[in-house]
Parts: structure tokens; C-alpha cells; sequence
DNA sequence: ATATAGATGACAGCTGCTGTCATCAACAGA
DNA sequence: TCTGTTGATGACAGCAGCTGTCATCTATAT
């Protein structure tokens, strides 16, 4: 992460971080499957409290609101004590396609999760699929405000208003 | 593509394609900038259909609807002739990450296109950003289900249904 | 004290990808 | 018709990511 954010993702080299680590590159492959892997370490453990939070989840509530408030306790969990860090991680993610490429998997990963535990309280395949979608959405754009703006709000709030934006806009129209 | 198909996309080596192509190696690299970019070459033309699309959408027209109205032209216009071709290269890209990653980022740089497409109609930051990824993932799941169903549906009803779906999911509740 | 399992080091090697220079074909103008 | 220029291709050489394999070392159990 320091070599990262130095040098630039690109021209850090695998040699020079299990250099920096006292370690042997063929060392570092057998932690990291991958040159990005670094970057997205809490990714599964991001994975499983979510599921934990949906599956844990009062049975009546509507599922999109399952996912919301299961969202909003692992920002608060997780992410609220650490913005200094997410804006230095996703500072670099930012800089990088092959990056964004490994986060949008990990993003696309959850949904995969949310829907199996929406499937898991009775939805139906495709509302689970698009519930989960729109919930990944909601938690981007609220992720990427969060971090954007010098404003005091919550992550949990940032979801929350995003959640209300998704609302609005798909109001019933035509 | 033939050679993706046969032996899978990580076994076939660019030096086996430049070959049944008649060319160099180097000259492939000069045609694509990855192995992975072949699958995606549609990508660009797509995009430009989709945000064309949506600036010659009618103004009064809700963003929600514009992106929808928009998609489901383009699916006639592109898709709906080639279902099969679609099912055999999506065969190819769901048996490899790295090409998922690779339509996951293609898919995103569509969302932030017609995001943009929507802030030049006049809507707001964050609203043109969570329609058009709200379009997106309809689109995505519209189009999962027009590829696996045997059923006789168009993509643009499949999309339409979707589009149905999400409103019902983020429909008030609590 | 020895045996067994798991982590690390040390190579060697493949493949994706890039820089560089020479070659070749097409085409424009004198 | 000759020449100069441009654009595409070939031919190397080389780096870096990643993997397989085997030896070595460490720790823990028996």
C-alpha cells in the first residue's frame, strides 16, 4: 500500500513490494493471488457481515429495506472510523482501470451474496437480482459522496439519502 | 473468437490467434489493446447508440423513462438479431473472471456516459448518476434473462419488465 | 528426539504486453 | 516515371506478472 501510493500502482513491481515486506516475490503470489489482491483484502470479510446483517434482518421488512439498513449497519461497522483510508485507497483504485476492474468484481460479488440471502427470505429470482443491484448502486454513489464531499454526513446517512434519491427517481411515472 | 470458443479463452495464446489470423503477434497488440478487447469490440458503438438515444429524447420524458426508452431501442436496433451470438459470447465471458471484469468496466463506462447524456437534460449530479446505473443493472438483468429464457420475449419487453420490477421493489414503503 | 506438516526460498519458464527499428506497399506530387 | 512520404506490418529484444517444482527451514506433536 505505502509502494502504491508512492510510486503509482503501474510502476510499483511485485519484486520491489516483497522486497520492502522481506519477503520473496514467489512469497508474495502465495498470499496475494494477484498484483491487485492487496487492495481488496477486507473484501470478503465486507462480504459476510452484510450477508450476516441481511440474514439476520426482521423477516417483514420489505427487501430493498433489508438490504438498506443492512448496508447502513456495516458503514457504520466498518467504514465510519476509517475515511482517511478509504479516500487514500480509492485515491489510487482511482488512478487505475485494471483497479476499478477488481472492484467493480468485488461489488458485483456482493450483489451475487445479497441476492442468494434475499433468495433465502422468499424473493423471487429476478426482484432478489435487481433488489440487490439497486443496493450495491445505492451504497456507490453513497460510498463515492461520502468521500467526495468535505461535509460531516454519516456514510449511513449518505446511503439513506441515496436510498430516498433511488426512490424518487423511480417513482411512479407514465 | 473461433479460438476462444474451442479451447477456452485462458488456454488460446495471442501467438496461436495471430497465427489462424495470418499476422504477427505484435500486430494483434496493435489492433487490440488486450487479449481481453476482442470480446468487447461492439462496446464503443453501443455506447454512442445509447447516448444518442437519450439526447434525442423527448424533454419532457422522465430520466428513468429516457434511459429505459433508450435501451429499449438500442435492443432492437442491435441485439435482437443476434441472440445467438450473444448467448455464445456471453458463454465465453461467464466461463472467465477476467473477462467479467473487462464487461463489468465496459458497463460502467456506459452508465457514466448516459449520466452524462442526463446532466446535459438538466438533472442533477447524483440523480444522473444513480438513473443511469439504475438503467444499467435493469439492463443487465433484462439481458440475462432474454439469453437464458427458451421463451419467445423480446430483450426490449424483457427490459421493459425489469424497468417494472424495479419501480415495484422501490416502491414507498415504510 | 524424531517425524510430520506448513511456510518460505530458489530457480526456471511461459505468456501477455511494449519499445524500437527496418521493411514494404500505397499514394501524391514533381 | 521517379521520388518522397505516410501508414501498416514484421522482427527482435526485453520486462513484468504469474506458476510449477523442489529443496529447505520451522514449529509442533508424539
Amino acid at each position: 500500500m505505502e509502494l502504491y501510493g508512492e510510486r503509482g500502482f503501474e510502476s510499483t513491481t511485485v519484486a520491489e513490494i516483497a522486497e520492502r515486506a522481506g519477503l520473496t516475490e514467489r512469497t508474495f503470489f502465495r498470499h496475494f493471488v494477484d498484483k491487485r489482491e492487496v487492495l481488496f483484502w477486507g473484501a470478503a470479510a465486507l462480504q459476510e457481515l452484510l450477508v450476516s446483517n441481511v440474514d439476520r434482518s426482521p423477516g417483514p421488512l420489505p427487501p430493498i429495506d433489508a438490504i438498506g439498513a443492512a448496508l447502513c449497519a456495516a458503514a457504520d461497522d466498518i467504514f465510519e472510523e476509517r475515511r482517511g483510508g478509504a479516500r487514500q485507497r480509492q485515491a489510487i483504485i482511482d488512478a487505475n482501470a485494471e483497479l476499478q476492474e477488481r472492484e467493480l468484481i468485488k461489488l458485483a460479488s456482493l450483489a451475487s451474496a445479497l441476492a442468494d440471502a434475499l433468495r433465502r427470505r422468499g424473493v423471487g429470482d429476478s426482484a432478489s437480482a435487481l433488489t440487490a443491484e439497486s443496493g450495491i448502486t445505492v451504497f456507490k454513489i453513497a460510498f463515492q459522496n461520502w468521500i467526495q464531499e468535505a461535509t460531516e454526513r454519516t456514510l449511513a446517512e449518505c446511503i439513506r439519502a441515496s436510498m430516498d434519491e433511488l426512490r424518487h427517481i423511480t417513482g411512479r411515472s407514465t
